[in-house]
DNA sequence: CGACTCTTTGAATTTTGTCAAACTGAGTGG
DNA sequence: CCACTCAGTTTGACAAAATTCAAAGAGTCG
């Protein structure tokens, strides 16, 4: 965690470097993205569903989270955003969002004019190119949520959730060798896997009981991070990140 | 149906112009792209799971879809295309692919180097801007997939991927009113929504019984379009098509 | 007419959900 | 500093949705 005079900035930044290196002149313009920083408390709304947006939001510190509800009143987490990602990046080019976002965490976040973007994306062709990326990854971080949910048994499905988190925020320096702050709650996994909260509860018990996870409160250890992987069936190269040895 | 000198490139443009209309050199260069024409039987295999792509596969004629397997065996179907859709054009952007495509019905294909639709892109703005678009709307139709299998239960998502089918069929003109073709066999539904082909049946056979659809082979006929759609919690919005008075 | 694949049916089983209540821990205000 | 609150976690007993297994019909194609 190195102090600079913009430290937030560093991890839209920092996001973009785990793919591909900038340019100096690159890394210049991002740094210097005119951004309307703003703190938010947990259980905020940055977004909502059925709005057209005129700038995107950038989550700097925090954890936030891209949901829906269902005509019957439940709801479906679709994403879980953490620092660097832009969680309303397809905003962009869509004249509604059809979801909302909200914080879990206190989170600062800032905010991008779609003009701005766009006036980037027109001078830097290869960020634009790394922002579509940066949608893309997310379309195929759906598709694996498509299949833990459509077609894996609840345990397999919250040990492969806790493996892809660990894996992302240890991509964007949130977390150290096999430990990380995970902020969320058992009804949050809930509404992510397609569970109800008593039976992720159980189904953590079994976990932990079997040794593969350490959770307690917000801090997730993994004390067997090739057993988690198997039960999880867990294989990073949907998140297309840069290799990392560690976890593949 | 038109006849025209290519009346198979017409998918793709006829998709684009759902969304905005193609000024006359944007659609001059549409209808000019290189595309190497291929025909493919069904149940072929167009791109697999872990290659690098080099071009883009554009579907002109026919069903197919995506899928991906977990490591039990398992198939998980993430979406059907349609003719227009550009199968795998996220391959644009990430070095491997993560999901495999296949042939449902016979196909007709148009392959388009990269090299070809980066060079489009960069001449013509708004076909790029255009593209990156419609790789965000299938983001978008994976997360309402997430929410029909994550929230739903079955009779719902049935009916709710039977309404998706019809409104986008009737978007790039392969639909009248209220019947399409669908080509769909109840264990590609089964893998498409997280069921058994088994489960799938029975709850066909209550909503045929329900008087809600019309399903004979591979024909779908909906004879109380209103009631589908409440059944299936449909709300299009999400497929970020022109408005559709008759669908909303 | 086989040989297929796809659909349909029945009965038993499993996974996961529901409901209701107790427990825990962190923060708050008196 | 101690109740008190409140959200989150844990437990138990029961119910429901969907799966599994197995086998019988139907439709299509060479």
């Amino acid at each position: 965690m190195t102090v600079t005079l913009f430290p937030t900035k560093h991890a839209l930044v920092r996001k973009l470097e785990s793919t591909f290196t900038l340019a100096d002149d690159e890394r210049h313009a991002l740094l210097n993205l005119p951004m309307q920083l703003t703190k938010l408390g947990p259980g905020q709304t940055i977004v909502r569903e059925g709005h057209h947006l005129s700038r995107s939001c950038v989550l700097l510190e925090g954890f936030a989270c891209s949901y829906k509800a269902t005509g019957y009143g439940k709801r479906q987490i679709l994403a879980f955003n953490i620092p660097g990602d832009i969680v309303d990046l397809h905003g962009l080019h869509l004249e509604v969002l059809d979801n909302s976002v909200g914080t879990i965490t206190p989170c600062t976040v800032g905010y991008v004019p779609h003009e701005i973007l766009r006036d980037l994306c027109g001078r830097y062709p290869r960020i634009a190119a790394a922002l579509w990326r940066g949608t893309l990854v997310d379309a195929a971080i759906f598709r694996e949520w498509l299949i833990n949910v459509g077609r894996r048994e609840a345990s397999v499905r919250i040990a492969h959730l806790l493996c892809e988190m660990l894996v992302r925020l240890r991509a964007v320096g949130l977390a150290e060798g096999y430990s990380c702050d995970l902020p969320i709650t058992q009804g949050q996994v809930a509404d992510a896997l397609g569970l109800t909260p008593v039976y992720v509860n159980r189904v953590l018990q079994a976990l932990r009981a079997d040794g593969l996870i350490d959770l307690k409160g917000n801090c997730l250890s993994v004390p067997a991070w090739d057993k988690l992987r198997k039960a999880g069936d867990f294989d990073p190269t949907y998140l297309h990140l840069e290799r990392d040895p560690a976890t593949a």
